[in-house]
DNA sequence: GCCAACGTTGGC
DNA sequence: GCCAACGTTGGC
């Protein structure tokens, strides 16, 4: 008997000034460290799988764009920055029985060609995406699989060959 | 740099 | 538990 594998679809969000997609092409992983927003956390420590797909979006630029796609290659684990002093991401309250924050490791999977914020907006089958909605700031948010293959579309890459390149 | 939209904090 | 003050996000 065949297990179906629920794959679910996200978007993250970095300032490229920050850390880029160049930057986690070069590093090969990288864990989602920073997190400070309950419902950013709720979704990487509940909702995320390994193979769920990232569409990778570089936000506070000219313009903001969606960069590639990654997939989650390691589930929910407690953000350690939380409890390094040195660290910006410090928080008092995180404790080893209690670590407060929680983060997800990603991979890339391929590049898009940048595909900008006002182009998703003029894109009509985009509509109702979270990210195009007014006053949203989750830097974790869903996706629709309808949505991130007409992202993917827009960047060069058909939806098809993500599934390829991530196997 | 502005500011709208939210989230968090803490006094009461 | 309310809510004012404050801080942050992030597009513009």
């Amino acid at each position: 008997m065949a297990t179906i594998y629920m794959v679910n679809y996200w978007l993250m969000k970095s300032e490229p000034n920050v850390y880029p997609w160049e930057q986690l092409v070069i590093d090969g992983s990288t864990h989602w460290d920073g997190v400070r927003n309950y419902q950013a956390r709720n979704i990487m420590r509940d909702k995320m799988s390994v193979g769920d797909f990232v569409l990778f979006y570089h936000s506070n630029c000219k313009p903001p764009h969606v960069a590639g796609v990654a997939k989650v290659c390691k589930e929910g684990y407690p953000d350690f920055t939380a409890q390094n002093v040195d660290s910006k991401y410090f928080d008092p309250k995180a404790t080893p029985d209690n670590p407060r924050w929680m983060m997800v490791d990603i991979e890339p999977i391929s590049a898009l060609d940048a595909i900008g914020l006002p182009d998703m907006r003029a894109n009509g089958d985009l509509e109702g995406m979270p990210l195009l909605q007014r006053g949203q700031r989750l830097s974790v948010q869903p996706v629709s699989s309808e949505h991130f293959s007409i992202v993917c579309s827009m960047g060069g890459v058909g939806a098809d060959e993500i599934s390829r390149l991530s196997s």
